[in-house]
DNA sequence: TTGTATGCGTTATCAG
DNA sequence: CTGATAACGCATACAA
C-alpha cells in the first residue's frame, strides 16, 4: 500500500490540530462552521480517507457485521443479504459475507472474526456447528451479538428472526388437503438442521387436522438438494398406496422431484401435486411453476439488523424490540397443485 | 467488546518480551523450542487471540481481499467464490464478499475499502461502474491490485481471468448449425456489460462460418434476467421467418424463454432448440435440461487468487503468471437441442 | 536467540 | 470551540 495522507496531513494543511480534524469529520456540531469548511477543503484537496484499522483499534469496534450463510450459491439467501446490507449500511455498519460451506472448520474461522475484532456481531443463516455461545456478551447490554435468521439453533435465548416454519408447513400441507388429496407424502430436510423438525411437524399436524394417516415410507429423506429431490421422486413411484401429492421441505427438492417424475412420464400437477418451501426465484420460472411458501426475506434481513443494533447498544436502536421476531409467511399458489387424479 | 487479553499479557505470563511472543507466533523458526512452547502454553491458558486491527495498522496491510459481485443471488457466482475462498484461505487471506447490486453508489463504497485499508485488493465479477483504476498500484510490483473475472472492463491492461466468450458463443451457435438449423436467433445480454458484445460476435461469427444470415428482428434484446428471456420468447413467436433455434446469452434467459414458449404451446426441443450460457445449477434441473456452455468457475476463482498474489508480491506467488488468463470452456449437451422441425 | 524502543493513524480525555 | 497528549495492540529495526 502506498503512503496515504493521514489526519495529520489534513491538520497541517487546514492549520488546526488533529483532534479538530477528527471532530470536524465525526462530530459536526462541535466545531465552528469556519474550521469545518477549512477541514473539508483540506480533506478534498489531498484526498484524505480514514484509516479503518486505526479507527477500529482506537475505538475498539469494527463497525462491521458478519453474515454466515451455508451456501452462497443458494438463491434463498440473496435477498436476505440485500435486506441486511441495506439496513446495515443505513446504520453505518459494514457487512462481511461469509460462506461456511456447511463446514465446521470454515465456520470456526468466521467465529474467530468476532474474537479478533474483525466484526462486532454475526448473523447466522446456517445451523451452528461451532460454539457461537462462546462469543463474549456486549458489556452495555449483556447480550451476545449473534442473531439467528430463519434457523433455530436451540430453544434457549439466542435472538432470532424467522417465520413459523411449523405453521407454514401446516398451511402448505393443508392446501393439498383442501384440493382433495388424501395420500400426501413429505420429503424431509436433512438432519442437523433446525428446519427439518418444524417443517415435518407442520406436515404431520396438517394430516392430523384432516384425520389422515402417514403411510409407511411416505416420509422420504432429503437433504435440500435437487438431486435428493430426484431420488425422492424415484422412490415415491414405488410406494403403495402411491401418493397423489407431496410436500417438499424446500423448492430445490421439489424441482428435482418434479424432474424425476417427468422423466418417468408422471405429470405435475395432473398425476401428482407438489408444494415446495422458500419461494426461490426459480420456483416461479419452473415448468410447472411451483406452489410454495414465501418468506419475507428482505424484511428478515432488516429486522435482524434492528435486533443486532439493539444488542450492540448502538444509537437509534429500538429498545422495545423483542429478541424473538416471528414474521409472516405466505402461501404462493402457482401451477404445481391440482386435484388428485380420479 | 470486552477487554481481551493482549500480547502483553501473554508475554508477562510466559516470562518473555512481546517481541518474542510475536515472533513465536509468526516466525516459528526464529525462536527456541523452549520459549515457543512457553508462549503457546500461555496463549492457550489465557485464550489470547490476535487483534486484527492492530496488526493491520502496524503492517499496513489487511490480508483481506474483496470480491465484488453484481448479484449475490445469482448462482453463477457461488462456485467462483468457493474457488476464491479456498485459494485465498490457503494463502492466509481473508475474503470479503460484496454485492454491488449493479449500483454505482454501492460499488463506490466497496472501492473505498481499498482506499481505507479494509482490503488489499479486489476481484471484480461485475462490469465496473466506478473508477477502479484510481486504486493505487502496489509499490512492489507497480500493478493495481484489481483482477477482473469473466468480465472485461476495457481492453487495456487490467489483469483478468476469463473464458473466451466469443469463441464459446461461436461453438454454442455452431452446435445449432450442426443440428441442421438454418434460422437461428440470439437473445443478447444487456448493454453496459462486457459480456454482451463478445457473445454476440461469437454468434455472428458462427452464422458467417455457415454462410447464414441474420434475419431482421432475430437479434433480441435481453438483460440476463429470466423475465427478459420470457419477453424474448414472446417476441420470437411473431418473427418471420420463425427461428428454429435460439442462442441465449445466458441460462436465466434461456429458462425464461422456454417457459414463455411452453405457455404458448411451443415445445423445446421439438419445435425450437435452445442453447444457453453459464451452466448454472438449474440448467441441469430444468425441463428440458438445458444445453449450455460451462465455465470452469472454481478454477477461475483459484487462478484469480494466484494472479492477485502475484500482483501483491506475496510469498508463494508464481512470478511467471500472465496477467491475462484464458481458461477452457465446454459445451454441455443436454436436452434443449434437437433437429429442426420438418 | 532475545529484548528495547518506536510508531502505525485514530480518537478520547483533559485543559485551556 | 480548540489543542496537546495519551493510549489502542502489534510488529519491526536495532542492539545486545
Amino acid at each position: 500500500m502506498t503512503d496515504r495522507p493521514t489526519i495529520q496531513d489534513v491538520a497541517r494543511l487546514a492549520g488546526v490540530s488533529t483532534a479538530t480534524v477528527s471532530r470536524a469529520l465525526h462530530e459536526p456540531g462541535k466545531v465552528s462552521a469556519d474550521t469545518a469548511t477549512r477541514v473539508h477543503d483540506a480533506v478534498r484537496q489531498i484526498g484524505y480517507t480514514l484509516n479503518i484499522a486505526a479507527q477500529t483499534l482506537r475505538q475498539r469496534r469494527a463497525n462491521a457485521l458478519l453474515v454466515v450463510v451455508p451456501d452462497i450459491g443458494n438463491t434463498f439467501y440473496g435477498e436476505v443479504l440485500a435486506g441486511i446490507e441495506q439496513a446495515a449500511h443505513a446504520a453505518g455498519q459494514t457487512i462481511l459475507i461469509a460462506d461456511s460451506a456447511q463446514d465446521a472448520a470454515r465456520e470456526a474461522v468466521y467465529l474467530s472474526y468476532l474474537r479478533n475484532g474483525r466484526a462486532d456481531g454475526a448473523f447466522l443463516l446456517t445451523y451452528p456447528q461451532v460454539d457461537w455461545d462462546s462469543v463474549a456478551p456486549v458489556p452495555e447490554t449483556g447480550l451476545r451479538p449473534v442473531v439467528m435468521i430463519s434457523e433455530a439453533a436451540r430453544l434457549e435465548g439466542t435472538p432470532r428472526v424467522t417465520v413459523d416454519h411449523e405453521q407454514a408447513s401446516r398451511v402448505a400441507t393443508a392446501h393439498l388437503v383442501a384440493h382433495g388429496h388424501r395420500v400426501i407424502a413429505h420429503v424431509l430436510g436433512p438432519r442437523g438442521t433446525g428446519l427439518r423438525r418444524p417443517r415435518y411437524r407442520g406436515y404431520r399436524q396438517a394430516l392430523a387436522d384432516a384425520g389422515l394417516i402417514v403411510h409407511p415410507g411416505h416420509e422420504i429423506e432429503g437433504d435440500f438438494s435437487a438431486a435428493s429431490g430426484a431420488r425422492a421422486g424415484a422412490a415415491l413411484l414405488a410406494l403403495t398406496p402411491r401418493p397423489t401429492a407431496v410436500f417438499c421441505a424446500n423448492d430445490e427438492m421439489a424441482i428435482g422431484l418434479i424432474g424425476a417424475l417427468a422423466r418417468a412420464g408422471v405429470r405435475v400437477p395432473q398425476d401428482i401435486s407438489v408444494v415446495g418451501f422458500d419461494d426461490i426465484a426459480f420456483a416461479a420460472c419452473f415448468l410447472p411453476a411451483i406452489t410454495t411458501i414465501h418468506q419475507p426475506r428482505r424484511a428478515m434481513g432488516t429486522v435482524a439488523v434492528a435486533l443486532m443494533l439493539r444488542i450492540l447498544g448502538r444509537d437509534g436502536a429500538d429498545a422495545s424490540l423483542q429478541m424473538l421476531q416471528t414474521l409472516p409467511f405466505a402461501l404462493i399458489q402457482r401451477d404445481s397443485v391440482g386435484p388428485p387424479p380420479v
